[in-house]
RNA sequence: GGGCGAUUAGCUCAGCUGGUUAGAGCGCCGUCCUCACACGGCGGAGGUCACUGGUUCGAAUCCAGUAUCGCCCACCA
């Protein structure tokens, strides 16, 4: 055995050391054939796009975690890696890139710009990779998958195709999400709106053949060039007259009906409406009602059309001032407002997008949507917490038809055919030659590529080998748990639901882990512009992979954002060098060598009754690991990893080894066997810790007599209820209280810590076998020298006095303390003391409680009472001694 | 407009099915370099659990309302 250890925890070193080790001995690798009960995780996969942020961080720990533990619990584990190509988002940091150099991804055409993505996302990914690694991720590498690769693109063919034979793709003209920068459709979902001060133009619409004019309200005065009619509502008694009605429109000198549309709400503006078909979600759907024509004014850049007139050409904006001082001029603005809204950006470029009509292809999800609902209603899949349901269930019910088509270059190319010659389309998993219509050899290929999400959506199946019927998707799917962030819900947990019951007939995952978002130490958001950003990286290079893990883990309530603190970790970090100094001061006093077993420590247990130290953290260790059980069962991580902290470093450290102490030293049997069980309560936790701590705890469990190859495959502890040992906790319970007075009582009489001093002790009631038997733990924890025991009768002259539940003590002093402190001191432990009294007198005092309570809570008031009782009791006599001369 | 959540120590937060002496980390005060650890030990101060009612023998915990804050969805031009 290594003795020469060092004198505090040095990460890096270890932390490179196993993870290589680890790998190179492929454990993590799953075993399909294995028929041991299935664990599995799809990994989220990061974007290629950047870098891992603290988002990942908590999310790919958390998910290690809960690998980690159920591969110490014997489960055949998968937790299958990967990166997602991230079309839109992809696209633009590559484009973004040439843009510096001056270029335009036209310069580059379709295939060499499409080659400079991959050589952006071999980088980026790599990297991203190697930051998985840092965190000690436990992560399947041989099954590394990526949402554009080979089998992935198989995959989203098959599904598309059988989309589109079951009618459920369908393409057509209509009005979508446009980003003018982006140059693409995007989703709804991909819409960020944000709250704008903007303005609420009046314009005047003269009436053909009278003198009258309708005045309409609008916030973006330039899509009137593009308007096809006016509508007012039915029931409106200001506008009875002009249905029917035609008015000429501005600028235009355009004809247009008036219409009447129930959709048109009497209170808002003027109560009319301009209605654009061409530029407005609502006015299209009003346009297809009233079968309105559609005029394009604004195109795919953002500028204006043709059909713009004098205003051709220019951009939306220029357009709209223009448009308002040609109207000023002409004396049709009626009136402007100021107009608070919301306006729409692109979620990937915060470009405002424009409503434009065009041709793209979409997915019915409402059928899809359905059948995921039903799926977690009847609780195939649960959410973790919970409320996280009904968001789902309240937008899966309001869902609308999903815009797959996008017009980059960087993604799955959508598996359509264009004949040349006669124009009809033919969808194929394989590339085709002949047109399926006309047989014509005159094929082109669909240029628009898949939304990212939609490879995404087929995560769960795709990366097991899907479409074929792979032993892995046996095994593995329905994978056990997805670990994710709400910003997802719908992108992605939504869609993997629908696809997943579509293709496999069987729900994606069994639960849904919610995350929260990882925000700075003040709660803010983490941003580029706040300039708050925390990089993991350099968090590991600085605290080590162990201390983020359990920073994150110990805040990750689940669905709560965390607030990331920089000195939290500090102490997580002094944590991690706990758990070395305990392991350290164990190996310092080891003389064996042999791995200590459960049933070394119970034949220990037989032989003799152990002494109360033992018996209490061999309880204490056993009810901490049915509750790190339990909590890591409900995902209550947070919780988890706090008890087991708290037991580690407050009741192992501060108490046991302190205890154990007095006991080592020679080769007596009690040193040996104190050896022994402070060993097994040390191997048995950092087994506890390993999911949490992995590299430390494997470091040091390597150091101490072990059994196997590594921590990784070693045991999870199982709780043994026979040994919880309640009278020895309830015990040390009392002894705790008892030495922490006698410390109070030295600390605040200035008695130097290194002061032995000689004490009296008054047993309470039936205690005095039991102190006698703690003698020496007294003397050793409290400096004590030597310990007296007498009835009642107290000594005289210089003392330091105090009571606790076990007994009094009295401790001489060689010179005078402050007598005052003393007094302000017992004073205010009288105060607490007798208001305690009080408020359990009135509650036992009420004869509701002592008859509907039930019996062992009436049981616990009494017994408090009367141990408060009696303590003050001597309290009060303690007090009176003092004021006496 | 609809929905969800939060409000507990100086700061950031736990407290899971109602019964604790209301906890943690950091910070603060005092003290100690005691032979595992100063990334440490020991001791201490600090809270009318947002407010108002209700249910209950009993409420930080359940219910209703109020206030403040945050998030999501919708998008009345």
């Amino acid at each position: 055995m290594n003795k020469e250890i060092a004198k505090s925890y040095e990460p890096q070193e270890v932390e490179r050391k196993w993870y290589t080790l680890w790998e190179e001995r492929g454990y993590f690798r799953a075993d399909e054939e294995s028929t041991n009960p299935s664990f599995s995780i799809a990994m989220p996969p990061p974007n290629v796009t950047g870098s891992l942020h603290m988002g990942h961080a908590l999310n790919m720990t958390l998910q290690d975690i809960l690998t980690r533990w159920e591969r110490m619990k014997g489960s055949n584990v998968l937790w299958l890696p990967g990166t997602d190509h991230a079309g839109i988002a992809t696209q633009n940091v590559v484009e973004r890139q040439l843009a510096e150099q001056g270029k335009k991804r036209t310069d580059l055409g379709r295939e060499e710009f499409e080659r400079v993505v991959w050589e952006w996302k071999e980088k980026a990914e790599s990297n991203i990779l190697s930051q998985i690694r840092k965190l000690g991720c436990s992560c399947d590498w041989s099954r590394q998958r990526f949402t554009l690769d080979e089998g992935l693109s198989r995959a989203v063919r098959e599904v598309f195709v059988q989309l589109y034979d079951d009618g459920l793709i369908y393409r057509g003209e209509y009005l979508v999400n446009w980003c003018p920068r982006c140059r693409t459709a995007i989703s709804d979902l991909e819409v960020e709106f944000s709250p704008t001060q903007g303005k609420l133009w009046h314009i005047r619409y003269p009436i053909k053949g009278s003198d009258e004019s309708l005045v309409v309200a609008t916030t973006r005065p330039e899509t009137m060039l593009g308007d096809t009619a006016v509508a007012v509502h039915p029931e409106d008694k200001r506008y009875l007259h002009l249905h029917g009605k035609t008015v000429i429109l501005p600028l235009m000198d355009r004809e247009i009906s008036v219409i009447t549309d129930s959709f048109v709400e009497m209170e808002f503006g003027t109560g009319a409406v301009k209605v654009t078909p061409g530029h407005d979600p609502n006015d299209f759907e009003m346009g297809r009602r009233h079968s309105l024509p559609i005029v394009k004014v604004i195109g795919e850049e953002g500028q204006m059309t043709e059909e713009a007139g004098e205003f051709s050409g220019l951009d939306r904006y220029q357009a709209r001032k223009q448009v308002v001082a040609a109207l000023e001029h002409q004396d049709l603005l009626a009136k402007v407002e100021p107009h608070p809204h919301n306006v729409g950006g692109c979620q990937r470029c915060g470009t405002v997008v424009e409503p434009l009509v065009s041709t793209q292809w979409f997915v019915k999800v409402k059928p899809l949507a359905e059948a995921a609902i039903e799926a977690v209603e009847k609780k195939e899949t649960v959410f973790v917490p919970q409320n996280y349901e009904k968001i789902f269930f309240e937008w899966m019910s309001n869902i609308h038809d999903w815009c797959i088509s996008r017009q980059l270059w960087w993604g799955h190319r959508i598996p359509a055919w264009h004949c040349e010659s006669c124009g009809e389309l033919t969808v194929s998993r394989e590339d085709v030659e002949l047109c399926d219509h006309c047989q014509g050899r005159d094929l082109v290929q669909e240029s628009d590529v898949l939304d990212t999400w939609f490879s995404s959506a087929l995560w769960p199946f795709s990366t097991l080998g899907w479409p074929d019927e792979t032993k892995e998707l046996s095994t593995y799917y329905p994978t056990t748990a997805l670990v994710t962030g709400f910003d997802i819900i719908f992108f992605w947990v939504a869609r993997m639901m629908m696809m997943g019951l579509r293709f496999r007939g069987e729900v994606p995952f069994r639960r849904v882990y919610i995350n929260g978002l990882v925000r700075d130490e003040k709660g803010h958001k983490m941003s580029k512009s706040r300039g708050n950003i925390i990089d993991p990286l350099e968090l590991i290079d600085q605290y080590g992979s162990d201390a983020v893990r359990f920073t994150v883990a110990v805040s990750a309530v689940p669905g709560t954002d965390i607030p990331f603190s920089i000195s939290r970790m500090a102490g997580y970090r002094a944590f991690c060098n706990k758990i070395w100094n305990a392991g350290r001061f164990l190996l310092l006093n080891i003389e064996t060598h042999s791995p200590i077993s459960e049933k070394d420590v119970e034949s220990l247990r037989q032989e003799s009754e152990l002494a109360l130290q033992h018996r209490w953290i061999l309880g204490r260790l056993q009810q901490v690991i049915a509750g790190t059980d339990r909590n890591l069962e409900k995902f209550l991580l947070h919780e988890a990893s706090h008890d087991l902290y708290h037991f580690f470093w407050h009741e192992l450290c501060d108490w046991y080894i302190e205890l154990i102490k007095a006991d080592l030293g020679g080769s007596s049997a009690k040193a040996e066997g104190s050896v022994l069980i402070a060993t097994f309560v040390l191997e048995t936790s950092l087994r506890l810790l390993h999911p949490f701590i992995p590299f430390l705890t494997e470091e040091m469990w390597q150091r101490l007599p072990h059994e196997g190859e590594s921590i990784m495959f070693a045991p999870y502890p199982r709780s043994r209820v026979d040994w919880i040992d309640e009278e020895a906790i309830s015990q040390m319970e009392q002894f705790q209280e008892l030495v922490t007075s006698i410390r109070t009582a030295r600390a605040e009489s200035n008695i130097a810590p290194s002061k032995k001093l000689p004490a009296q002790l008054i047993p309470r009631g039936e205690a005095e076998a039991f102190l006698r038997s703690q003698q020496h733990q007294l003397q050793n924890l409290c400096r004590l020298d030597p310990i007296e025991f007498s009835p009642a009768q107290k000594d005289k002259g210089l003392r330091v006095s105090g009571v606790s539940r076990l007994a009094e003590f009295s401790l001489a002093l060689d010179e005078a303390v402050d007598l005052e402190a003393k007094r302000e001191r017992i004073g205010r432990q009288l105060q607490k003391l007798t208001q305690d009294l009080e408020r359990l007198e009135t509650k036992l005092g009420n004869s509701a409680f002592v008859q509907k309570a039930p019996a062992h809570v009436v049981e616990a008031t009494r017994l408090r009472r009367h141990e408060a009782g009696e303590q003050l009791k001597n309290l009060q006599e303690t007090l009176n001694e003092l004021s006496q001369p």
